[in-house]
DNA sequence: ATTGACTCTCCTGTAAGGTCAGATGTTATA
DNA sequence: TATAACATCTGACCTTACAGGAGAGTCAAT
């Protein structure tokens, strides 16, 4: 039997993760003295450890270790264990499109000069927004199930028999934003106008065109927001985006597309 | 002005975090009323809180940014911002390796259908330790500050003339494992034994040999810790590493080699 | 005056432990 | 055998960056 001390060196994990371990019944000691309340662990245990600290640098919580830990079936723990691949796969293309960003802030700042107003130079144009019969499905969401409901969406565009324009977008509906849930409408294009949920009539808007991935749309907002302001307008509705590049047409998240229309009005 | 909702949706932010970054001194209203206590944000400040997601979204934490904002030399900003792209990209590496690690799990799994054994297969050995006359550096260390005490053990070599051997490794002295702070020594191996500071006799140890990066090093632990409780040995002192291959003769972690050496009497 | 949308403060909770404090247990040495 | 030195115990609070909710107050329109 060996000591919490001992146990902890050969495991390379501290005590007081052994202690947290023991108290979420993660891994409880082998023994436990019923006076001292010492623990002690067996050297087989070593090999549980093992494997949980594996789990863990897997990215797994230690709640879902556990889980898994008491999983029978090897089928379902091998497809525990691709998901997560996957998960890790996405984590790594997320990280490689940080590193391309900040890469490029550096080099803005090392020809400008300019750090803090690192910018896009977004252009503002004033216009109408396209007129578009779409289908249109909205609902509290969260941002990454979009692709969930675009798939209910392209679903209906066989059976119903219309023709996509290409032209898709999501409108936002709500004040307040949250990542987990707002409510959002995703349409489609189509082109027949008697077969769409809802006819968006052209209005007058101040838009703008934003080139890469989607954590940094919110800048296209700000400036778009901020020339509203400037310029004597003032929101006259829901914003919506079109996205005119997307995965579906190029991989590579620095060429992506997206127009952001704010339907405005002259005060 | 704008209230907190409409400032909220602009910036694709929650209300929550914008009370946060409130209550934390980040990020204040530009006004608040005096008797209801509402919030009140400027145009203006959309850019500043893009920044803000700008700077989180590279990795640095509320802290960090609330430091760098009130930073007025643009050199020192520049310099964070290479720092913390280095940092990206360890991490990336980091990743990369546990996807490959995760990978080889798997394929293990589809050839031999045994999942929760996924182990190595060390091959645990009887035999005396290397008799070997070291440069030692003996402190309280974190694990990965390692490279700082080699540093300072191989500034020694030139100025005490002293042949290196090749055979560089770390004792662990501790019997509880701490990942911040530890008692370590780490040593080079030298061929002049009338300079050495220690000269460590030969002894009789369970080695084996580790293949692959050193968070998975504490398998291997486990394995010859096992091995030793097993076959009638017991442990008679602080176990150390002979580094054979490490990131200075190959890049990837895949290809190196470290040997784990634990000293044993018979019980 | 009421409704509904918006906002406020305050409290608790999260994940995976870290960091004490104070008490108690075990072991080696004198 | 006394004592020092070290190991371990429990329990309480701390960390990050917010999220969720309760209960109360505010604002604009009907």
């Amino acid at each position: 039997m060996l000591q919490i001390g001992e146990f902890s060196r050969i495991c390379q994990v501290s005590v007081k993760t052994l202690h947290h371990y023991d108290k979420i019944g993660l891994l409880a000691p082998a023994e436990v003295d019923r006076f001292t309340g010492y623990r002690y662990y067996q050297i087989s245990q070593i090999d549980e450890m093992n494997y949980i600290q594996r789990l863990k640098r897997y990215g797994f919580s230690l709640d879902e270790i556990q889980r898994m830990l008491t999983l029978s079936d090897d089928k379902e723990l091998l497809n525990v264990l691709r998901q997560q691949k996957e998960k890790l796969r996405r984590e790594q293309q997320e990280i490689t499109a940080v590193v391309n960003e900040l890469q490029a802030h550096i080099s803005v700042y090392e020809r400008t000069g300019d750090i803090m107003t690192y910018q896009k130079g977004y252009v503002i144009e004033v216009k109408n927004s396209p007129a578009m019969n779409v289908l249109g499905n909205r609902a509290m969401m969260g941002v990454d199930e979009f692709g969930k409901y675009y798939g209910t969406l392209f679903e209906r565009v066989p059976k119903e028999r219309v023709t996509p324009t290409g032209l898709n977008g999501a409108r936002y509906y709500d004040e307040e934003f949250n990542h987990e849930s707002s409510d959002i409408e995703v349409f489609i294009g189509i082109k027949e106008k008697e077969k769409a949920d809802t006819v968006i009539e052209p209005c007058e808007c101040a838009m703008t065109i934003h080139r890469g991935g989607y954590s940094t749309l919110s800048e296209a907002y700000g400036a778009v927001v901020s020339w509203i302001a400037e310029n004597g307008y003032e929101i006259a509705g829901a914003p919506f985006d079109l996205y005119i590049k997307n995965q579906f047409d190029t991989p590579s998240s620095e060429d992506w597309e997206t127009e952001v229309y704010f339907p405005i009005r002259k005060k």
